[in-house]
RNA sequence: GCGCCGGUGCCCGAGCGGACCAAGGGAACGGCCUGCAAAGCCGUAAAGCCGCGGGUUCAAAUCCCGCCCGGCGCUCCA
């Protein structure tokens, strides 16, 4: 039984979805204007690794993520830079939409844009005007908060408490019936893109773009509406009002992940610790893979912390998955296959730079995974999404895997299966880079067979219930290998190799010196030298 | 001011009443392996310990009370 923490609960409940086996989602996106920083990545990889499980879990997810393309950040932009709030929006989604794909963050199912969905949001508006629970004003209609019964239960505050605060900061409307009271519907200002509507030429208000795209998208009712916990209020708050105010049954589950920190508080422009997804990046090869692994190992309703230390751990941790494929390549274990080129056409991410890999589906004819790893990988993760405790059980299935593979012992295979398969389709990590890291030379000269899994006793995972795993491939994460060719590479690596045989330690050293100064490790295994990129 | 959430080993971070498990990751040190490395495995005593002070309990890092410190929200925000 999958639980998942519930805002408006304010407790773990068992995740009871509207249709068996199926789950809706709505994760609100960003508002597109400027770089996506590393908060967005952490919020986008927490609903990622979300659907990802509960694939994982056999079940049907429909994953929507909205964009917001006009709002006044964007309006503002467009002025500043001469251009118009559509050219902002469409430059600004482009960058965050290939920043999440470098991430391994699978694309949504649907990923509506508020201003294709403004017909909607007008009819909604009109609909909350007809039960009488808004009023029009020379600036736009809002909703009258009073009117709606338990406003402030998302966030656990009531009507009092809420407006004490809201009194204290915000300028007051005067046109406002109350200072609580939000915006459905802005009135068009000279010079701002505007929709026609009943009331006049105007924008729909923040709130109502959701509410119209998730309901008209997911339908009433829906599963989980999820999204950084600084959407508590007021944003869902008033997402959830404006549904209760014509009577609709809203989100099953309100999941809100923390926020992030960096060096201690939440980053922000005028400290200077805004940091973007693509700088981080940009940063290092290793640091998409490392950042979501660096988010799994904290848990998602807990404050995280970021800095260059802690992402160098992380980078240090992948390695070892990486290590353990090329380990089980040189014991002949090899679960990796090339994909000749073809590129998935339902992967959502961007390929490793010129090669593609995949993981075997392990369905039906797939190998055997390990049992206890499994269990407590799911345990971990059915338990309100612990990904630090899925993510040490796998960390502690590869260190067995490690032992098995010294030992030469057959459940080698079976737990390098299950490292990958956890680690990989269970959280969206891959495990090595792009196929030629793994390039492998020396004396059998075989390199990775081409889609052939050479693992004993392909049984089923046991039998259990419904472990679920039947869900396709994997996707990757671009990590641009710039430097000498591989073909340089083997050609020192082959050389090396014949000096060692030739016992010449010094010319072996050099030569490994040589290839080290290049960023190209090379390890000596009983089966010949491997070599990858730093 | 109001509300919420945290303070666990050198660092990050699980655990939230009882298992000689304070998980897992990183760093460090020792051993094995190796031509040397890398990768990997094994190990890292005793004492003490889970912000501080009380309390509840046969039993608390885990529950209650108080205090100190930190973060976030109440305003566009993931």
């Amino acid at each position: 039984m999958i639980s998942l923490y519930d805002t408006l609960a304010g407790e773990v409940r068992p995740l009871a979805t509207r249709e068996p086996g199926k789950v809706a989602l709505y994760a609100c996106g960003p508002t597109v204007y400027d770089h996506p920083h590393l908060g967005h990545a952490r919020s986008a990889l927490t609903y990622d690794v979300l659907r990802r499980y509960l694939e994982w879990r056999g079940l049907d997810v429909r994953h929507v993520a909205n964009i917001t393309d006009i709002d006044d950040n964007i309006i503002n932009r467009a002025r500043d830079e001469g251009r118009t709030e559509g050219e902002v929006a469409v430059e600004w989604e482009a960058v965050y939409v290939d920043a999440m794909a470098k991430l391994g963050v699978l694309d949504p199912h649907e990923r509506p844009r508020a201003t294709e969905w403004v017909r909607e949001m007008v009819d909604f508006v009109g609909r909350i005007m007809d039960v009488g629970a808004a009023y029009s004003t020379p600036t736009g209609v809002y909703l009258r908060v009073r009117d709606v019964a338990g406003y402030g239960d998302l966030v656990h505050r009531d009507l009092d408490d809420l407006r004490a605060s809201a009194g204290a900061r915000v300028e007051v409307d005067e046109a406002k019936e109350d200072p609580l009271d939000f915006a459905l519907w802005k009135a068009a200002k000279p010079d701002e893109p505007s929709w026609p509507s009943p009331w006049g030429p105007g924008r729909p208000g923040w709130h109502i773009e959701c509410v119209a795209m998730s309901l008209g998208i997911l339908g009433d009712d829906f599963d989980i509406h999820g999204g950084g916990n600084d959407l508590v209020f007021p944003h869902h708050t008033n997402e959830r009002a404006e549904a209760l105010a014509v009577g609709r049954t809203f989100a099953r589950h309100w999941v809100h992940n923390a926020m992030l920190n960096i060096e201690g508080t939440k980053m922000s422009k005028s400290l200077g610790n805004y940091r973007t997804v693509v700088e981080m990046l940009d940063e290092h090869p290793l640091n998409g893979r490392a950042f979501r692994l660096l988010v799994l190992q904290t848990h998602y309703r807990k404050t995280m912390e970021v800095n260059p230390e802690l992402m160098a751990s992380a980078r240090s941790a992948v390695q070892r998955l990486d290590a353990l494929s090329r380990r089980a390549a040189a014991a002949g274990i090899d679960i990796i296959s090339r994909s000749g080129g073809t590129s998935g056409a339902s992967r959502a991410v961007g390929a490793w730079t010129d090669d593609e890999w995949t993981v075997l589906p392990t369905s039906s004819h797939g190998p055997s995974l390990d049992h206890a790893a499994v269990e407590a990988f799911r345990e971990a993760m059915d338990d309100d999404l612990g990904t630090p405790q899925a993510v040490a059980a796998i960390f502690d299935t590869l260190r067995r895997a490690n032992a098995a593979l010294d030992a030469g012992s057959e459940d080698a295979a079976t737990l390098v299966a299950t490292v990958r398969d956890l680690s990989e389709r269970g959280l969206g990590i891959p495990n090595a880079g792009p196929p030629h890291l793994a390039g492998r030379l020396g004396a059998g000269g075989s390199t990775c067979a081409p889609g052939v899994t050479v693992l004993p006793d392909g049984g089923d995972d046991g039998g259990d219930d419904d472990g679920g795993l039947t869900a396709s491939g994997e996707g990757g994460m671009a990590e641009d290998t710039p430097g000498p060719s591989d073909a340089e590479i083997e050609e020192l690596v082959t050389r090396r190799q014949a000096t060692r045989e030739a016992k010449d330690w010094a010319a072996a050293d050099a030569l490994r010196d040589e290839l080290s100064a290049m960023g190209v490790v090379v390890e000596d295994t009983p089966a010949g030298p491997v070599w990858h990129r730093q």
